[in-house]
RNA sequence: GGGCAGGUGGCGGAGUGGUCAAUCGCAGCUGACUGUAAAUCAGCCGUCUCACGGCUUCGGGGGUUCGAAUCCCUCCCUGCCCA
């Protein structure tokens, strides 16, 4: 299922569709799924609602070189409802994606929505009630509903529904989540284990399942969190909740060490990262896949990120100006610039347009300015990925 | 020539005696964005000062008043209507 094939010594696990070949410095691996195979570490951009906000999919795949990218169960629950998902097939079929898709659970909605705004919803021991902020309607996830949904979908890669609090809660609050956590991670499973059954899916097939580390700040509750998870089982683990503090910075020990509570045939899925400085320096402590919304957001916001000659950094030399830049194009300072936005790109924006006129483009309010953007962003990530199975 | 309406900071447009360096929108400048409630959000935006604070403003000029963008006189300008 994943293999790691880096220059550190092998160790293979009996299973061929996962084995890994790693060290302290990161590793590079590969990864069997039903409808593709991955080279690790692999960025995946985040398809929330099912869309690469203004990028079509196809672009993603043939243009940028992506290999994954990522849906939301919660989202696309709500809309386009499973319903029309089960219409067109799944969610390939729908989104017109035949290559490998992960889905995450809507976890991170508890978070972002009911932590931050106990107004939107209610998480109980058993269930999380969520109100929509679209249209305020009530809605029940539970950690089974949450996999059946999962595999409606189709998906290749799934996670499990976890409680990822504020890195600010007390230590109380967290452990209190971690444990949640764990014991929706054994529902999960349970249901995860019934659905292969039910719809006879063979383990060549069979969609990889991970579970979610949780434990804030705290390494005692993130490596109990993890042994916890590990006894359930699981194909890969994640880093859940946010991986910086208050002032945005990494909790680099947090993240180091909760790499290293993971067995390291598993694949390790550091959820939400990152900046390209934060991403290379959790591939140096071992986590595999990523995905984020910076590069599409922050894309779409006219920030871009350029690589300096050709990624010429050094995994224990991994401060952002040493291997990239990035300039805000919505400057005034680029109304008449007519240099390329990246010497050292060759995506579609870098190939054809300068400085200036994407500065219009944005200026002008044109959605293309900010597809354009994103685009060379995702070709940013991508090629960065790149260099680091190279590296 | 006559009648009516009006002239406010880059633009649009509030304000009609004090709490006005002047609401608000646009434009402009800068910043933020990390398992997407985000094509979003925040700050600045007369001038001098890092700041406290000072200085000069509401078409021009002159008055009234303790005090005027706001009231009066006059000049200039713009738009519409009638000759």
């Amino acid at each position: 299922m994943f293999e790691i094939k880096s220059k550190r010594p092998a160790s293979t696990r009996e299973d061929n569709r996962l084995s890994t070949r790693g060290g302290e410095n990161g590793r590079v691996g590969i990864i069997k799924l039903k409808n593709g195979e991955i080279k690790t570490p692999f960025f995946m951009p985040d398809a929330t609602r099912g869309f690469v906000r203004s990028i079509d999919n196809e672009i993603l795949d043939k243009k940028i070189g992506l290999e994954a990218i990522l849906i939301n169960t919660y989202h696309l629950y709500l809309n386009p409802g499973m319903k029309i998902i089960k219409e067109a097939g799944d969610a390939h079929k729908f989104m017109n994606w035949p290559l490998p898709l992960l889905s995450d659970s809507g976890g991170y909605q508890v978070f972002s929505l009911i932590h931050k705004n106990p107004k939107l919803g209610k998480i109980t021991d058993e269930e999380v009630i969520f109100r929509s902020p679209a249209d305020g309607s009530k809605h029940i996830l539970t950690p089974e509903k949450s996999i059946q949904i999962q595999f409606n979908l189709g998906v290749d890669m799934m996670v499990c529904l976890d409680d990822p609090p504020p890195n600010d809660y007390s230590r109380e609050k967290i452990a209190s989540a971690v444990e949640r956590t764990i014991s929706w991670a054994k529902r999960c499973k349970v249901e995860y284990e019934k659905q292969i059954k039910k719809r006879k899916i063979s383990n060549e097939d069979r969609p990889l399942i991970f579970g979610v580390i949780q434990g804030g700040e705290y390494l005692d509750l993130r490596k109990h969190c993890t042994e916890e998870l590990v006894k359930i089982g699981f194909d890969g683990y994640g880093f859940g909740a946010r991986h910086i503090d208050a002032e945005g910075k990494i909790m680099e020990e947090v993240v180091r060490e909760t790499a290293g509570f993971i067995p390291e045939n598993s694949l390790r899925f550091a959820l939400g990262v990152g900046t390209p400085e934060d991403i290379v320096k959790c591939f140096s402590y071992g986590w595999d896949m990523f995905d984020c919304v910076i590069p599409t957001r922050e894309g779409r916001h006219g920030r871009l990120f350029l690589r300096k000659s050709n990624f010429q950094f050094s995994i224990f030399n991994f401060q952002k100006n040493t291997f990239y830049e990035t300039i805000n194009i919505n400057n005034g300072k680029f109304k008449d610039d007519f240099s390329p936005i990246s010497e050292n790109c060759d995506c579609e924006l870098c190939a054809h347009h300068t400085r200036a006129y994407l500065h219009h483009l944005f200026s002008s309010k044109e959605p293309l300015g900010m597809r354009l953007a994103s685009i060379h962003n995702l070709k940013f990530y991508a090629d960065l990925m790149g260099a680091l199975r190279e590296n």
